[in-house]
DNA sequence: CTGAAAGCGCTTACAG
DNA sequence: CTGAAAGCGCTTACAG
């Protein structure tokens, strides 16, 4: 068989009790799962001695206990917890709102919170506002009508007043990454400025003054940090800016080779690059291969196998993990009731040498 | 201020109605939340009215219409989707279980079921299993406590006669990139063995016979399919195999490192690797990098930058998109009704030539 | 067009 | 040690 001209698709065996999907869920319509009712009824028991054993509580002598173990095996019993939550009025589940699932720096900042959740016994749902903030703040609202306990933001937009209910009624929030619009929250960063500064130092300190930068857009906080960062380690070093040399818009890779392109030449080509994201500085090394002339780069953010490009990427690297944990871990704070009142966290940046960053301007 | 020394936390100015953080959430515990009862009586309507209001169904005066909207305005009304959905049956939400958020494989992956769950208007819930059966299982479970009305499922596990009462209850269900064990249940796979036995082919061809295989664990279904397929392409061949050859085990760089090193020095050692996933290629790229002799190598997944290093990585790429996608959409034709019988899709791989798998042995 | 009653499947508060 | 009643916040089925 080509296995290059489609999918195949052939019908599983049947399985021994054969029953067909379209039974199982017209089955499922009708509610046919067992309750505690059922289990109660079967067991010769009352409905809140099931609950008794099915939450460990004491007060059952184990002669009842064991009775309701048998009827909850016979009928396969499963405990909803929908409707236990409902009563309780915890849903023991967080909601994590990011730009997108499948950009991987999102990868180890979603699993470092996923792994507090689940120390705290707490579910993750998660959703991509793909830089959309009206998609942010409908999934936002969802997750509010879900009744999560709490919310960990990457936010696409800039004002979240729209959350105000929301967080008055209890909703625990912490942004991360950029910061809360309009409203008083926690949050958690890195210090983009910082960073963008001592890597653009880096790259005057290598002999650069012609130094191009390559940014989000502007109203995303961290490119705006990023940017300023480069500003003033220019200014700092006495280097006027010229309009040409700076250029934010969206990060994909037509827009950005555009611009790197546009910089590399000209009367007064930039002899190094800045690379604001992780998307930018992929396109710029690929930019940058096509080219005789070596062009310096630094980049914000590290990312997979930076050190086997030839020369290694020199980047200017956050903790995206430690990003997520440490929102995370504020996020259970506050539902413990630990934490007092809303603050800003910063996470330091670190630069990283690998060699694009410290070549010599070519001119 | 030296950011290398550690978090800054600088507390943010308080807003102006100035709650803490603390207040809101033991509010909240008490459950100060306005319901439909409370817009109700503000607005001087039955429930059932607000009911018809929140939900948009119709005849309601525009008159009540409008006393409604201004009780919900007013009390900051949310509706309790948890309730909703204990009386509704469907929760509209469905579960994920993969082996790593982390893994830059699963992101598009998530995303691609992301997508295909939003335009069915339901949300993702997922979970890490970390490659550990017994967490999967746990957290299966747990998505069914929750009745997700259906479960994608990247299984670490081979026995999944734990599922049997839920797919009877009217879970649906959908396997992807393994198959389920000891149960008859969808599945979406690649075509693993294929993609790998054309991968060692491509090896062949360009004159190697001593290849070496580095694999994950063989209980997992894709290694050992990929082994197989390596088998097949060899004993195709006429080339035998020496134990030495093949290395499956955990894919943590040490012990790929390791295997890689062996297979490369000794008497016979091997002129080309054939990687069985993306974190074993990375780590065998790495060890390549470090060598003066050129080993050709083919990985199975493709990779971001695989195109950069030098050599180009040739490799046998799957679309992790497109799983994902099939899946959630069987995973919704079973939940219409429109999928009466499991069945098992192969999606179709797709050999990527770059160089490193170009490369004429060395001897 | 409108609403009172019953019920989804649990837990809580209480009584025996 | 055990269980009947009330209630979590909605929707369903029905009556006016």
């Amino acid at each position: 068989m080509d296995n290059r001209t489609g999918h195949r698709i052939v019908p599983e065996t049947a399985a021994p009790r054969g029953d067909r999907l379209a039974e199982r869920h017209a089955a499922a319509r009708y509610g046919n799962r067992p309750t505690m009712k059922d289990v109660a009824a079967r067991a010769g028991v009352g409905l809140k001695t099931v609950s008794r054993v099915v939450n460990g509580e004491p007060g059952v002598t184990a002669d009842t206990e064991r009775r309701v173990q048998e009827a909850i095996e016979a009928l396969g019993f499963r405990r909803n917890d929908s409707a236990r939550v409902l009563r309780k009025g915890r849903t023991a589940s967080i909601g994590l709102v990011l730009e997108d699932l499948a950009d991987p720096f999102y990868g180890p900042l979603s699993r470092a919170v996923e792994e507090v959740a689940r120390a705290h016994g707490a579910l993750l749902i998660n959703g991509s506002s793909a830089e959309d903030p009206d998609r942010e703040q409908e999934l936002v609202l969802a997750l509010c009508a879900r009744r999560v306990d709490g919310l960990v933001v990457i936010p696409a937009g800039d004002d979240h007043r729209y959350l105000e209910p929301e967080l008055r009624a209890g909703v625990a929030t912490v942004f991360v990454d950029r910061p809360a619009g309009q409203i008083d929250a926690d949050v958690v960063l890195s210090d983009n400025f910082g960073g963008a500064r001592d890597g653009v130092a880096h790259l005057i300190a290598h002999g650069h003054r012609r130094i191009g930068f390559i940014g989000d857009m502007p109203r995303i906080h961290t490119a705006a940090e990023r940017l300023r960062g480069y500003r003033t380690a220019m200014a700092d070093a006495g280097i006027p800016v010229t309009d040409s040399w700076t250029s934010l818009g969206v990060t994909d890779p037509q827009r950005v080779r555009r611009a790197a392109e546009e910089m590399l030449s000209g009367a007064e080509p930039v002899t190094a690059i800045f690379a604001g994201n992780n998307r930018v500085t992929v396109t710029v090394v690929r930019v940058l291969a096509e080219r005789s002339r070596p062009v310096a780069l630094v980049g914000f953010d590290d990312f997979e196998l930076a050190d086997l490009l030839q020369p290694g990427v020199t980047v200017v690297a956050q903790d995206a993990a430690q990003l997520g944990r440490t929102a995370a871990e504020r996020l259970f704070s506050q539902l413990d009731g630990t934490l007092l009142t809303p603050e800003r966290t910063e996470l330091p940046t670190r630069l990283i040498t690998r060699g694009s960053g410290e070549l010599p301007p070519a001119d």
